[in-house]
DNA sequence: TTAGATGCAAATAGTTTGCATTTGT
DNA sequence: ACAAATGCAAACTATTTGCATCTAA
């Protein structure tokens, strides 16, 4: 391969962090932005065999575990238990409202948290890169 | 036992929800309250053991989920990875920073999403009981 | 009284590790 | 060239299950 050219940015910011563009990486990545924003971890391993199924699960985990450090992914409880669902922070952050009866995700966008984001920099002398914001409820079908 | 008196607000939730008030579910409750907002699963695992060894891994998680259904808990990834770290949702909501450096957590006060979460269950239909605000960034400390 | 909850111990599932080998840059 | 990343398979850890027994209401 040469060089820097079709790069997807969430490859583009693996590669600026320091880290190698291996296939197994890039397959990892591929499978994230093709699951429309929410995926488990098993999903993703299955996924990840089904294109390549030379690359391990350790590899997979690694990656996992790689891009939630760069914030690029998240993982949060979202059905039964046990197994992370991934969630895609596409501009840095993520919503939705979660039926805690039947376990629907809803979708929303604009969460209005910029401001408060700006005052929380200030005062807390942190610098925020992304947020996930999560309200629970009882949906429309389930009430 | 006879009554009513002395139940915790959680405990009368639980019963109110229609489920026993056991030793198991009342121990664990104890433990969560004491744990000061975060607690992993396996902590909560030994601090029971510790003052009750008569009770069951399998309770203790039945009980993890149950309040967790409740949205008296949620369980969100705050350290490396594998066990989740349960939140206590005082008054249905929790917020705070995670340093995606060093894992230190800031928490903080007001939210100001009273008005979103208002306008989105109109518009959207559902009836909203909390909600969890994750913050990641860099801390003080690591820049 | 009795549906609901428990404790046990075994089974299952999910994740991590160590290390020799391979690969991006 | 060489540090970084990989794949493997075994080890580990966390959680769940089935069921006989117990208990809160």
């Amino acid at each position: 391969m040469s060089g820097t050219e079709n790069l997807s940015p969430r490859a583009a910011r693996l590669r600026e962090a320091g880290h190698k563009l291996t296939n197994a990486r890039l397959t990892v990545l591929g499978v994230l932005e093709e699951s429309g924003g929410h995926i488990t971890s098993s999903e993703v391993l299955d996924k990840v065999e089904a294109i390549d199924s030379s690359i391990g699960r350790a590899s997979v985990f690694r990656t996992l575990d790689l891009l939630t450090s760069l914030s690029i992914i998240r993982p949060t409880y979202l059905n039964s238990s046990m197994t992370p669902t991934y969630v895609l922070m596409p501009d840095g952050h993520h919503h939705h409202i979660v039926c805690t009866n039947c376990n629907r995700i809803i979708e929303f966008e604009n969460c209005g948290l910029g401001a408060i984001a700006a005052e929380l920099e200030e005062r807390l002398h942190v610098k925020l890169t992304g947020h996930l914001l999560e309200f629970y409820g009882i949906c429309e079908k389930c009430s």
